[in-house]
RNA sequence: GGCGGAGUAGCUCAGUUGGUUAGAGCAGCGGAAUCAUAAUCCGCGUGUCGUAGGUUCGAGUCCUACCUCCGCUACCA
């Protein structure tokens, strides 16, 4: 098989904030798809981590005693721990505040400036002393600042400007040569809008912000943490292996995923810098939607956070990783609840595909003596496992992950149709229908494994546990996906219910 | 204001380039079965497809206007 390179990131994080479920649902959906490609052989390299720099981290620092820098550490830690805790497979954590990224970064501008894309110029706008930040005036209600009251001045910065209004025609051309480099297609439509509207030069650095690279030309600024954020995509190739530039090898990453705030930087003024600097363009950007919480978009200021810590306790953390794949489209917008969790839980975790392994291993334990019969699996059942393999991957391969596990599902109902149409408790009873239990125990066990490898980019922890069960090999390789790949006379080895009940929901006021 | 989305069964949503009786899951009602985590399987939906027009042999699917909700409208990230 040949292998692709295959490099996909996320954003990095924020550190000012704690790590909610939106960060979550993003590396999860990301590590699906990295997880899948490994199935398939390609040679993955998934990037996530943390943004540290600018102003806000440098203050709340300062409000609890801390150096910026122990600060984002103790930040960034908590984020590493969310993406561990929902078994996200990366292949680095970058942090901007490590010494490769911002040795990068200022090569980067430094090569910008000198391909003639960087100018000096004045920034001017209403400054809050309090805050160190410029406003605009229709974010000022009264004309005062919104968190210390007073009144801005008017006031001249000196800065280095990035020519994002030449790139205007390129990325115009770009888009249109591309009707797929973002997703969904109306993201394409509103990026490629705000380019047509016109593009005005941005500023680059900052002269009154100490947290962040400064420039290598004028080390009395720093870059703006945006252009600093965005490098990071680039930079954790040239160092996340020492002695090894993975640039060559990787770039340009096959999808970048992000939620539709931060379309306007990745899709805008992102490729207007890899342009400016000769790299080669991302092929797709992935915008995913917001997850919503009784309308309301999800976000702590608001109160409304489902807490994904909460949920990977209680229902574990495949549930959490198959929730939010499966109850919102992935692209679209979507409410969640804990209400929700806890019915999908039920009626298709539990109910569905670990009430099946329980009942298929617990059948062959009863008529088989817990091996699996030398048998054939049935025609339907292969045939409905070859359209799953085939259409599993190529709505991961688009990133339609909800899409996906449809298409998984239909095998994992077939298996439980074919319990009752079959009703091997029947054919137990009449020791001349041996063969065809035989045959249908088979094809259950093998069925079941089946769907095993299919899910196992999404539900990590039960995809091992339910090929351990039914003796299967615990190799995931996609190769794998195929009906009759069970040896007969595997030895079934189940061990409680893969998704056991849960009594209690959680939620209560945020339902 | 400008640009862009969305408005489809009680709920959550699918509905490619316009074409047979508009679909799925959940919930609800009825039934079957008993291997199983009381799980599973089968059957049951006349919805003014936001409103009013228009184009067409034919529109949820294109056009116009309007109503409602939402996002973006650039340097906190």
């Amino acid at each position: 098989m040949h292998v692709q390179p295959t490099f996909i990131t996320t954003p990095i994080y924020y550190v000012n904030a704690q790590p909610h479920l939106g960060h979550a649902y993003t590396t999860i959906a990301a590590d699906v798809y990295a997880r899948h490609m490994r199935q398939r052989g390609e040679d993955v390299f998934f990037l996530t981590g943390t943004d540290e720099h600018g102003d806000k981290n440098a203050r709340v620092a300062a409000e609890q005693g801390l150096t910026p820098q122990q600060f984002v550490d103790g930040s960034s830690a908590a984020f590493r721990r969310m993406t561990n805790a929902v078994l996200a497979t990366q292949d680095f954590f970058i942090r901007t505040t490590d010494a490769g990224h911002m040795a990068f970064v200022q090569r980067f501008l430094q090569t910008l400036k000198d391909n003639g894309h960087v100018y000096e110029g004045v920034y001017e706008g209403l400054y809050c002393t309090g805050c160190e930040a410029f406003y605009k005036e229709e974010d000022l209600p009264g004309g005062l600042c919104p968190d210390h009251g007073t009144k801005p001045e008017w006031l001249q910065e000196s800065n280095w400007f990035f020519r994002l209004s030449a790139f205007q025609e390129p990325l115009l051309a770009h888009y249109d040569a591309d009707p797929a480099f973002v997703r969904p297609a109306a993201r394409w439509n509103e990026a490629r809008s705000f380019i047509a509207g016109g593009l005005e030069d941005v500023s680059l650095s900052r002269a009154s912000i100490e947290w962040g690279v400064p420039l290598p030309w004028a080390p009395d600024q720093t870059c703006y943490v945006w252009f600093d954020a965005l490098l990071n995509y680039a930079s954790a190739l040239t160092y996340a292996r020492p002695g090894e530039d993975l640039t060559e090898r990787y770039w340009p990453p096959r999808w970048q995923l992000l939620a539709k705030d931060i379309l306007k930087f990745h899709a805008v003024i992102w490729p207007a810098m890899l342009l400016a600097a000769g790299y080669a363009l991302p092929q797709r950007l992935m915008i995913h939607g917001y997850l919503t919480v009784r309308d309301t978009k999800m976000s702590k200021s608001l109160g409304n956070v489902l807490d994904p810590f909460a949920v990977i306790d209680r229902y574990g953390v495949d549930a959490l990783r198959y929730y939010l794949l499966r109850d919102v489209r992935f692209g679209g917008d979507g409410g969640i609840s804990y209400d929700a969790v806890h019915e999908r839980y039920h009626a298709e975790l539990a109910n569905d595909l670990g009430n099946l392994l329980n009942r298929v291993t617990a059948m062959i334990g009863k008529y088989r003596d817990g091996i699996v019969p030398d048998a054939q699996c049935e025609p339907g059942i292969a045939a409905a496992i070859a359209l799953a393999s085939e259409s599993v991957a190529r709505h991961v391969h688009a990133l339609e992950l909800t899409e996906a596990l449809d298409a998984a599902w239909v095998v994992v109902r077939d298996l439980n149709r074919l319990v009752e149409d079959r009703a091997p408790w029947t054919l137990a009873k009449e020791p001349a229908r041996a063969d065809e239990l035989d045959t249908v125990l088979y094809t259950l066990a093998d069925g079941t494994r089946a769907c095993a490898i299919l899910l196992a980019a999404v539900l990590p922890d039960s995809a091992p546990r339910m090929l351990a069960a039914l003796g299967a090999s615990d190799a995931l390789d996609w190769g794998q996906a195929v009906a009759n790949a069970l040896p007969a006379g595997a030895r079934i080895a189940a061990a409680g219910p893969l998704f056991p009940r849960i009594e209690e929901p959680l939620g209560g006021d945020a339902n």
